[in-house]
DNA sequence: ATGGCGCATGGAATGCGA
């Protein structure tokens, strides 16, 4: 079973690229994040037709995620129960025995401002819903974009800015670890200097001037299952890509 | 210290991302 995350950057413009890596990497389930487009607008139609089912929860403009999956997606639900936000930024789903979290984590612009406050927040109240979902769903992966670098390999040497590698931020990831989610990444070994995002400035991705801020975290049962967990580069190189590359994780049965 | 690119909105210039 193949499971992949994919922060889109619209995916009104992207939507050619998400069916072509759909149909070369048949993922059993794919994550998307900033889709920047109302539920009215998803192109249902063309994911259906390319064999996958969708569960999404879109706004205009910002934010917006979805889970893609072969299987039919049960127990849809939307954002952090009792977490009030207008940001559309997490969706959850059942597919077979598995329980999908995808979440667009809040970027925090810069230390210490109200942006930074909520993502703070916002994570507190992410990691205290996933205890509570790990107890009901013991089969849990949570995939997306974490605006989050865990440490210090996730960042490239000269990254200047203080946001994505800070200490609350990296505690903040701590936590989720603590709930006992695995990194699927780093349960294999992996070429240095491994990122899943390039800013589209400064030829940054030529330079491989990045940062690993994409994610999948498994569950105990997952993490032992887990065969393989790699960033697919090959979308960054298209024409028009997306600045986040997909990540995918293998899991065995 | 700033912008640099790309996307969205709206129909130019600005906000935002990371």
């Amino acid at each position: 079973m193949k499971l992949a995350t994919w922060n889109v950057n619209s995916l009104k413009v992207r939507l050619p690229q998400v069916l072509d890596w759909l149909a070369a990497e048949q993922p059993d389930v794919l994550c998307l994040q900033e889709l920047k487009l109302e539920d009215k607008a998803f192109p249902l139609a063309e994911i259906e037709a390319a064999g996958y089912r969708a569960a999404f929860s879109g706004q205009k403009t910002y934010n917006g995620v979805a889970i893609l999956a072969r299987a039919p997606l049960a127990d849809v639900g939307c954002g952090i129960p009792g977490f009030a936000d207008e940001q559309k930024r997490v969706i959850a789903a059942t597919v077979g025995d598995l329980r999908v979290v995808c979440a667009y984590f809040p970027n925090g612009q810069a230390v210490g401002s109200e942006k930074f406050a909520y993502k703070l927040d916002w994570l507190r109240a992410l990691t205290a819903w996933l205890g509570d979902e790990l107890t009901r769903h013991p089969r849990l992966a949570l995939l997306g974009d974490y605006n989050i670098a865990p440490d210090e390999r996730d960042a490239h040497p000269d990254w200047q800015e203080e946001i994505h590698v800070s200490p609350p931020e990296r505690d903040a990831f701590r936590a989720l670890t603590a709930l006992g989610l695995a990194d699927a990444f780093r349960l294999f070994e992996q070429p240095e200097k491994s990122f899943s995002w390039w800013d589209y400035r400064m030829m940054a991705f030529r330079r491989n001037f990045g940062l690993r801020i994409d994610h999948i975290l498994l569950s105990p049962p997952l993490a032992a299952a887990c065969t393989g967990c790699h960033v697919d580069k090959a979308p960054r190189k298209l024409e028009r890509p997306s600045d986040h590359a997909p990540v995918v994780a293998e899991i065995g049965h």
